[in-house]
DNA sequence: TGGTTATTTCTGTAATTACAGAAATGTTAT
DNA sequence: ATAACATTTCTGTAATTACAGAAATAACCA
């Protein structure tokens, strides 16, 4: 697929932004073609998109399919799979919260749980235990927030946003 | 100052989820010792006690002052500079998510929307244009929330975070 | 079966990033 | 001023990460 200059430019930016966020460069620039290509793609084709070698778009694909955003589909009269993205940005969003919230909140609660009570065991610092209470109830409250926002439907989630105002005023 | 066990396996952990999250390790591991210790500390201290080069602490230190979580403290009779963060969980929260919206969220938009004109003049496939939209919708939604959580107090934003089922209520 | 094409895994290299130590700069005191 | 210490910036090296190309494996077909 020749890319045009506006595909261009925002595959190169979704490139830097999920690099930002600690996801590799090739891995955002596969799921970015993926989201502006109207038809599942081969990964030849990506490669040719991309410019990148064949090896590279076979380990960003398996990266994605690992975190759900990627799907093979098969296309009639080609042995080669093809590969999509989901068409629904809200969806995407819920995935991502959902996975980053396993892969880092859940063992870092796990972490300061651990930490807390050896310093209970061994007798650490008033400020250290207080200092990890602290952070438990922080990442508690985050975790029981990201279950239930994770388990929105995306329409539900974009209403969410969508109320904006109105939910911040219940506190402001 | 001297670590204990559990000091240490706060920080290397702190350290690691800093470095998923796109936070240079040496960077993150400052910022957890920080957490720790009952009292601002000068920058040979953070050397001491994480075992990596002043020169390395000095870097980590200004890194952290342009986040706005960490501050210079004097100590009465010490030449040196002392260096604190704040205590608040949530707060810090706050800073980090008003920065990172500042540094990606906006500069994000702003792309998308480049991108969008361009595609209206230069008559890119409908798909690409469609696609551009959603991205933007969305975007514009998590600006516009992200704005609004940034500008609540801390304790606000806990108590939003306590509401919990309330909040999700009004869209499940 | 062997031939053909698709895909993954392996291997070496290039590029980047992290970081220690040295040098330079700045600061305070005498 | 210059000595003593504090801090930052520079420079080279080590470690990691990214990635192309080759080799291996798998899938399909005739």
């Amino acid at each position: 697929m020749k890319l045009t200059p506006v595909m261009e430019k925002f595959i190169l930016h979704w490139g830097e932004m999920g690099w930002r966020w600690g996801i590799n460069r090739s891995v955002a620039q596969v799921h970015a073609l993926l989201m502006l290509a109207p038809k599942p793609l081969p990964a030849d084709e990506i490669c040719e998109s991309l410019d990148v070698a064949r090896s590279n778009v076979s380990n960003s694909i398996k990266e994605l399919q690992g975190w759900g955003l990627v799907r093979v589909v098969h296309v009639f009269g080609d042995r080669r799979e093809h590969f999509e993205t989901l068409r629904d940005v809200w969806e995407m969003f819920l995935i991502i919260l959902r996975e980053r919230k396993k892969r880092e909140i859940d063992p870092t609660l796990h972490a300061l749980r651990e930490c807390a009570t050896e310093a209970a065991k061994s007798k650490d610092a008033d400020h250290t235990t207080e200092r990890l209470a602290q952070l438990i109830e922080f990442m508690e409250l985050s975790s029981n927030w990201a279950d239930k926002a994770q388990a929105l439907s995306p329409t539900s989630a974009k209403r969410l946003c969508q109320l904006g105002d109105k939910v911040f005023r219940l506190v402001g």
